[in-house]
DNA sequence: AAGTGGACCTGCTAGC
DNA sequence: TGCTAGCAGGTCCACT
């Protein structure tokens, strides 16, 4: 589910709370992504410090070392001063002297990874290869289509892998594909400079807007407060296979490509 | 080497 | 009404 939106909107919905409160407990459920690794000892009576964001996944620091935690396809965090008992689906509580950051998550892709530091492994490990943030003021039409000029993968499937840019999962670089009117079967080497410079403006406008609106909730996404997203309601062509363009009233298509859907307008995005 | 497809795990929904 | 196949926001890994 969540993708760099749901990401950043969790951590601006509760890193002011948790920041400065001291760890008083941990508590384990059924196993995630990967193991947590370290002791869980080292944690207890640690002030929790900034709480930051690496593409989807967060660092919550701590004064020696930190969490790192995804998401995965069905995760979310809750952080709040009660808490109730433990529901089948909620796999790990930071139990703190000011409320609980707790992880629900029923598909357990997501994890939570204890590390020396965030650039120290296994959090180094699985942040090293990710592409450039989105809001990075570096991130522009240059730099994009020389990226995508290096694959011959399609467009689309480059911006998932998030090894050029980070953030946009499947309902972002459908909708950010068709705000700049590119096919996202289109070959990313066949997108030209001006596409490129289109390509860029949209992914981070679509981004921006969408953390604006609080995220997308499918299903189960909330922040952290409990509140869910609206940017589904704004979507252009995510999920509304069948239905007409709201620009051109063609029938929005489906197709799959790796196998993961995509939703485009036949006739606003050209190859 | 880069690209593709399967695997991970659970819950919900559309269709019979 | 009840069962089941298919599908879901992500990412890693094995294979070609």
């Amino acid at each position: 589910m969540p993708e760099l939106p749901e990401v950043e909107v969790t951590r601006l919905s509760f890193a002011d709370r948790i920041r400065g409160a001291r760890v008083t407990g941990v508590r384990v459920g059924k196993p995630l992504r990967w193991p947590l690794g370290g002791n869980v000892d080292e944690m207890i009576g640690q002030r929790v410090g900034e709480v930051s964001r690496r593409g989807k996944y967060l660092w919550l620091a701590l004064e020696r070392g930190g969490l790192l935690m995804h998401l995965g396809m069905s995760g979310s965090l809750s952080f709040a001063p009660r808490v109730a008992e433990p529901g089948p689906h909620d796999h790990f509580d930071l139990v703190t002297a000011r409320g609980t950051l707790r992880l629900t998550d029923p598909r357990r892709f997501g994890a939570v990874v204890w590390s020396d530091a965030a650039d120290a492994p296994p959090a180094s490990t699985l942040l090293a290869g990710l592409g450039i943030e989105p809001f990075d003021e570096r991130f522009d039409g240059a730099h994009l289509h020389t990226a995508l000029r290096r694959r011959r993968v399609s467009v689309k499937s480059a911006l998932l892998g998030g090894e050029i840019v980070v953030g946009a999962g499947n309902i972002y670089a459908c909708e950010a594909l068709f705000e700049a009117g590119i096919d996202p079967r289109t070959r990313s080497d066949r997108i030209s400079r001006p596409r490129a410079d289109r390509l860029a403006l949209a992914i981070r406008q679509t981004l921006a807007r969408a953390v604006e609106l609080g995220g997308s909730t499918l299903r189960n996404f909330r922040d952290a407060h409990g509140a869910a997203g609206e940017f589904q309601l704004d979507a252009k062509v995510y999920g509304r296979a069948g239905q007409p363009c709201l620009r051109c009233k063609t029938p929005i298509r489906r197709v799959v490509q790796n196998a993961r859907a995509t939703f485009f307008c036949p006739t606003c995005q050209k190859r």
